[in-house]
DNA sequence: GATGCCTGCCC
DNA sequence: ATTCTGC
DNA sequence: GCAGAATGGGCAGGCATC
């Protein structure tokens, strides 16, 4: 029916407006190049074997049926109207018109209801060349119609409301968004979780209760501009009372929302889009459309059909773009640039400066040496020890200004005054201005010793006076990405580190470079590592000598090596499963996490190690779900001991394998409670599944006595300097 | 004032 | 953080 | 191999509630 209705709609709304249009003027594909993947044959075979062995949790069919399911009830419950928001809004048509088949003119405000449209366009794709151009689309009209919407629409893409080092935070979560959902649509909260548990998304349930709820007053429009006004007053209230004035301004937006508004607006101050389309396809997407619709372009649109012919432009584009960002990661300035002034404007505007965070090289894990080498092929290359601290980027401006960003751009240089204080005398005679990647380290400046990474993280993080300071830091100078002025990004590591050792001293305690060295003999390397984790050490960083810090090229050009990444070391473990947590998002249906536990022999009870949610694959989650469903039991069993609440209980009859990184203790897990510390038990970092262990009953899986065994092990070598190859013998 | 839940951000 | 998956 | 999604432990800080 609506199918039908649809082009009805079209035809009168383009009547209406006198607008004639042309299919060929403006269509386009984009060039195959720009992601260079998987030839045509590949992408279609795959397609024929998904068709085969295609099962309703699948992402794609997924995607789909909620698209489909939830496009219904938002159409239906519109009028027809003569109104131009009412008319179908299709950006991921091949025809789109970027002025034409926009539902606002020129001069008018985005409606929000048209990027909610696009993302509902674009979460029902898979593939990312679509979902691009769909953005692309509607990225055209923002800049042909109403260019100053262009950062606003960017942020409510990818989810977020200022540039990070603003530290602005929305303060809402899943508590928050429940109630002002109950009290937008009057459905209980017992109701919400039910259907959270069939649609495995909050944003899908807020649009199903916009759906169903009557509505006596026509809603006002929302605007992307009023949607991210309110997202803004959201972040600015704080201190007493401001969970019900939160919940009072996002039960107004939904208020005034269609369902497919709601869905978004919800996913957004859940602060996951989960839309497959984030931050540098976005970029892509407002690369593509800067070409196509440049800014005051006004005239007929290209002609692309042949589009291997510019593929050259848009790669540049893309690239202006993507360096652009990553040397200036602020949404507001890269979208009024490109809107403004297109692709030039963005290569004036965006580039690094110390004092705004630069993104930051990141590395991928190497699962050993053989593979390490392999991967680097003849290349040249160092490796470093691979602190367990806190990623810190360290700027000096010109005027010797001093700012710490964390990894993801926050400004955490209040959290490091002494760092701050004692920076300049590391720098040489004649340093004005750099940009350092550093790590910063727990230090035990009395025994001269990196301290775990949990020990840092009890560091206050507002407004530390240089008094309040407990735990001591040093910092673990890697690179330099700026010096005196000048941009060190081209420039190799190997040049980079020079300048970084010629123009840095370092102090004991307060200021190092990162222990390193030189050798591609595997057996040196393997010499290396073992040292790296007698000192402390996650393991080694392994990077090419002669690359650039281009992280719009490759932001995983590193490579990090862990002991826990190797099969034949790291803590292992057998644990009974003991009980199973709802998946939401592509695991809606399935358990999308598992309760562990350890059995304790002398209490003869279980005891919690940790959760698992990742290390399987969506064939054996749907295994694991089907299995899990038969254990269900209503109450834990007596000899459960566990602080948490599953959603579901079950019989231990499952025994999983399980490795992480190291044991903690834990202020939530049981296992081994009693034993090294009196109240608390022991978890697992970075748990994930290895392999199922059918030959085990749940009694036999490790004991809380094995866990805490191998803490003490793990704690003797982080304090006692023994080589960790010591206590191999007796773990594994 | 103490306690505990929620949120954001480190890994 | 780790891991899996479609492209 | 990229890009994206779904999920882990655990901390401080902020707010609600007792």
């Amino acid at each position: 029916m609506t199918s039908v209705l649809r082009p009805l709609l079209r035809i009168k709304a383009g009547l209406k407006l006198c607008r004639s249009r042309s299919v060929f003027e403006h269509s386009f594909v984009l060039p195959r190049q720009l992601t260079g993947t998987s030839s045509m044959a590949m992408a279609q075979q795959k397609s024929i074997m998904n068709y085969f062995k295609a099962s309703p949790k699948k992402d794609g069919a997924a995607k789909a049926s909620t698209a489909a399911s939830t496009a219904t009830p938002a159409e239906a419950g519109t009028s027809v109207a003569d109104d131009l928001s009412e008319k179908d809004f299709d950006p991921s048509s091949d025809s789109y018109h970027p002025i034409n088949d926009a539902i606002w003119r020129k001069g008018e405000k985005t409606p929000y209801l048209a990027l909610a449209k696009t993302f509902e366009k674009i979460s029902a794709e898979s593939k990312r060349l679509e979902i691009i151009k769909t953005m692309t689309n509607f990225f055209r009209s923002v800049m042909l119609l109403s260019p100053e919407d262009l950062p606003k629409c960017l942020y409510l893409s990818l989810n977020k409301v200022a540039p990070a080092w603003e530290g602005i935070e929305l303060g809402v979560g899943d508590r928050i968004v429940t109630k002002s959902i109950v009290a937008a649509t009057g459905f209980t909260e017992k109701k919400l979780a039910e259907m959270k548990t069939r649609l495995g998304d909050t944003g899908a349930v807020a649009a199903e209760c916009r759906s169903k709820q009557r509505t006596l007053v026509a809603p006002k429009k929302l605007s992307v501009e009023k949607v991210f006004q309110k997202f803004i007053d959201i972040s600015k209230t704080s201190s007493k009372g401001s969970e019900a004035k939160k919940i009072e301004i996002i039960k107004g937006l939904l208020a005034d929302s269609q369902p497919v508004e709601a869905r978004f607006i919800v996913r957004a101050l859940k602060g996951n889009m989960r839309m497959g389309l984030a931050e540098t396809s976005a970029l892509i997407a407002l690369a593509n459309a800067a070409i196509l619709s440049p800014p005051g372009h006004q005239g007929k649109h290209r002609v692309t059909k042949t589009a291997d012919s510019r593929a050259e432009e848009f790669i540049q584009a893309v690239n202006i773009m993507k360096r652009g960002y990553n040397e200036h990661p602020n949404y507001d300035t890269i979208a009024s640039a490109l809107a403004k002034g297109g692709l030039p404007e963005v290569e004036r505007r965006c580039k690094i400066k110390p004092g705004i965070p630069v993104k930051p090289m990141l590395a991928h894990p190497s699962k050993g040496i053989e593979a390490l080498l392999e991967r680097l092929g003849d290349l040249a290359f160092v490796s470093e020890y691979k602190y367990d601290g806190e990623r810190a980027q360290v700027h000096r401006d010109d005027k010797g200004k001093i700012t710490v960003f964390s990894r993801n751009q926050e400004d955490h240089t209040s959290k490091f005054p002494e760092v701050v204080k004692r920076l300049p005398k590391h720098a040489n005679e004649g340093i004005t201005s750099f940009i350092l990647d550093t790590e910063v380290v727990a230090f035990d400046v009395i025994n001269k010793t990196i301290l775990p990474f949990q020990v840092l993280t009890t560091r206050k993080r507002k407004n530390v006076e240089e008094g309040d300071v407990k735990i001591q830091v040093c910092l673990y100078a890697f690179d330099i990405i700026y010096l005196n002025g000048e941009s060190l990004i081209s420039m190799t590591l190997r040049n980079r580190r020079e300048l970084l050792h010629e123009h840095f001293s370092t102090t004991e305690r307060e200021f190092m470079f990162a222990t390193h060295e030189e050798s591609n003999d595997p057996e040196k390397i393997q010499e290396f590592m073992n040292k790296a984790i007698e000192d402390k050490c996650e393991g080694l960083m392994v990077k090419a000598l002669d690359r650039a810090y281009e992280i719009d090229k490759r932001s995983n050009n590193w490579l990090k090596l862990k002991k826990d990444y190797l099969d034949t070391v790291g803590d292992s473990l057998d644990v009974a499963i003991i009980g199973c947590y709802k998946g939401s998002g592509k695991r809606v249906g399935t358990f999308g996490s598992y309760l562990c536990a350890v059995y304790d022999k002398d209490k003869e009870e279980f005891q919690s190690l940790c959760k698992l949610a990742t290390g399987f694959s969506d064939e054996q989650l749907e295994t694991f779900t089907a299995e899990c469903k038969e254990l269900i039991i209503p109450k834990p069993l007596n000899n459960y001991r566990c602080n948490l609440v599953p959603d579901y209980w079950l019989t231990p009859k499952l025994v999983w394998e399980i490795k992480g990184a190291d044991l903690s203790i834990s202020p939530v897990h049981t296992a081994g409670i009693g034993k090294q510390d009196p109240a608390k038990g022991i978890s697992l970092r970075f748990p994930r599944l290895m392999h199922v262990r059918t030959d085990k009953n749940p009694e036999d899986a490790n004991t809380g006595e094995d866990v805490v065994r191998m803490y003490r092990a793990q704690a003797a070598v982080q304090g006692n300097k023994k080589p960790f190859n010591d206590d191999e013998d007796d773990d594994y």
